[in-house]
DNA sequence: GTTTAATATGCAACTATTTGCATATATTCA
DNA sequence: TGAATATATGCAAATAGTTGCATATTAAAC
């Protein structure tokens, strides 16, 4: 499973909480891994297990504790296993074009209003990626993992346009 | 749940057993949504539960015995149903992505490796969808089934297209 | 002052998916 | 003659993902 190295990988950039997680989940590295936080919480409790994080608690003045999750070198060493062995298949489901699969047995109208959902919620991601693009990476000087992410996030701003140009 | 509108779908074009499913989830209908054959045949049995499919079985001479699994007009109206309903978003999970994500943790060269078969993967894909396309629909008089069909398989043909010249 | 939103964590139940196994017949290839 | 492939169906266990709930604090809005 590859929702425990996404994790994993997150906290490469710095040590963070299963809140912290989440937020990412949601915004950078959720554009190729989708996760609630359940599912985080409860994957961090196997990586706590596993040893390949060590969890601190820290209490906050005003806002709830939050515990503080660090990758520690046995993790490091499980994302360099797992980047060797070959890339699943990108998960395929997309109930949308088996509507228009169906096309003959479907209520058009309700299709063509889903399609302008889905048109919409494409822009939405695009300009989601362009702020992200603009704010960390325009005219800055990238390290290799920044470049990485860069790379990353130019193929899902591609992505995006040409799903946006294909649907439209 | 959209497995079990899937099967439907494929049923709306003929009567069908549990094997011809499997493999029409591995040839057309599976370019939008993937499923094997051991999920078919649960939910194939959960379907005739709900009185959407009829099930008989036949004998072949030679062969093992088949159950051939015929749509009813509730399944139809199921289908229906389903269809004005919001469509879901695209499950979305890449691991080749996440690692790109994680370039500086990552064995570089593997990671190549994978890119380079992701690449040749796409482009199987894209030579079946032209087969296909060659096949069945170039310069045949379609009906409004076929036409959201051919329509479903060009937006796959687009998206592999693009998909392999963002890679390469 | 009470509701709403944000922060912060997590369990439990249910549903879906994957993986491994199991069985049986007929044909084709070496 | 034995092995592999295609046809044909399905169970069981493990893993993954979704949905609903539960709790607790603080700040801001109304």
């Amino acid at each position: 499973m590859a929702l425990a190295e996404a994790i994993l990988v997150c906290l490469t950039e710095r040590p963070m909480s299963g809140y912290d997680l989440a937020k990412n989940f949601d915004a950078s590295i959720g554009f190729f891994w989708r996760a609630s936080h359940q599912q985080i919480y409860r994957e961090l409790g196997r990586l706590r297990e596993k040893g390949y994080v060590i969890s601190q608690e820290m209490s906050q003045d005003g806002k709830p504790n939050r515990i503080i999750h660090t990758l520690t070198p046995e993790g490091k060493v499980a994302i360099k296993s797992w980047s060797t062995k070959p890339a699943k298949h990108p998960s395929l489901k997309d109930e949308l074009l088996v509507k228009f699969y169906a096309l003959e047995n479907v209520d058009i109208a309700a299709l063509k209003d889903q399609l302008t959902i889905r048109i919409e919620q494409h822009q939405t991601k695009l300009g989601k990626y362009y702020r992200i693009k603009e704010r960390y990476y325009d005219g800055k000087e990238l390290d290799i993992n920044q470049k990485g992410k860069l790379i990353a996030l130019e193929m899902g701003i591609d992505q995006e346009r040409q799903t946006i140009t294909r649907l439209d």
